[in-house]
DNA sequence: ATGGCGCGCGCAGCGCGA
């Protein structure tokens, strides 16, 4: 079972780059975030004749999750039981026995500010949320834009990084205490290039100097980690026109 | 000095992202 994530920054915009993706790319199972559309604009007639079904929590203008998945979704779940949040940053589904959480952390904008506040008490309710989430399923994956680089090591240049969003240690402590739960990191199970990043600014040239960060990750549950075979970062979409500015991230799972 | 790029909204230029 192949499970990748891609903050697709606008479907409606970057819908003919994951169509491209998925016939290259067939994964079983694949969360989007930031649609930045309403279901009723979600293009479902375009999915399901690429081959898959979908969930979807959306939003007009900002944030918009959705699970695509080959197979049927079951018992589809929207946003964090018991949080007040108007923002669609969560849905999860089941698929082929597996348990799915799909997120889209909310960027926090700066160290200190207001979005600060709410991105790490919201980073603690999606802790409550996947301990009773991991309690319920022992096959659990969780994917997303989780707009945490965890260590120095996914950073381009965590000098100039140092205590900024995205990188300040409240919020590697709060991805830490994601991995405290029993879910293990995908991506850092196995030996990988160094300086492997999902996310470039726009600007700059970014992603042609790759001053990048990695943002984007899938976590997986004790069982579902064992059965882990490989887990990449695609760089592909991010050379064509017009791209989003991150790349999807895959893994992989035996029987 | 303090924006750079790309998106939505909506038709100018701003808020937002990371």
């Amino acid at each position: 079972m192949k499970i990748a994530t891609w903050n697709v920054n606008s479907l409606r915009v970057r819908l003919p780059h994951l169509l491209d993706w998925l016939r290259a790319n067939p994964a079983d199972a694949v969360g989007l975030q930031e649609l930045k559309l309403q279901e009723a604009d979600f293009p479902h007639v375009e999915l399901e004749a690429a081959g898959y079904h979908a969930a979807v929590n959306g939003q007009k203008t900002y944030n918009g999750v959705a699970i695509l998945a080959r197979e049927p979704v079951a018992d589809v779940s929207r946003d964090i039981p018991g949080l007040t949040d108007e923002q669609k940053r969560v849905i999860a589904a089941t698929v082929g026995g597996v348990r799915l959480v799909n997120i889209y952390v909310p960027n926090g904008q700066a160290v200190g500010s207001e979005k600060y506040a709410y991105k790490l008490g919201w980073l603690a309710s999606l802790r409550d949320y996947l301990k009773d989430e991991l309690a319920a399923h022992p096959l659990l994956a969780v994917t997303g834009d989780f707009n945490v680089a965890p260590a120095d090591e996914d950073v381009h240049d965590p000098q100039l990084w140092a205590g900024q969003v995205l990188c300040s240690e409240p919020e590697r402590a709060a991805f830490r205490a994601l991995l405290e739960l029993g879910l293990a990191d995908c991506f850092r199970r196995f030996p990988q290039a160094p300086q492997s990043y999902t996310w470039w600014d726009y600007r700059q040239a970014a992603f042609r100097r790759n001053l990048g960060l990695r943002i984007d990750h899938i976590l997986a549950s004790p069982a579902l980690a064992d059965r882990c075979r490989a887990c990449r970062v695609d760089p592909a979409p991010r050379k064509l026109e017009r791209p989003s500015d991150h790349a999807p991230v895959t893994a992989e799972f035996g029987e």
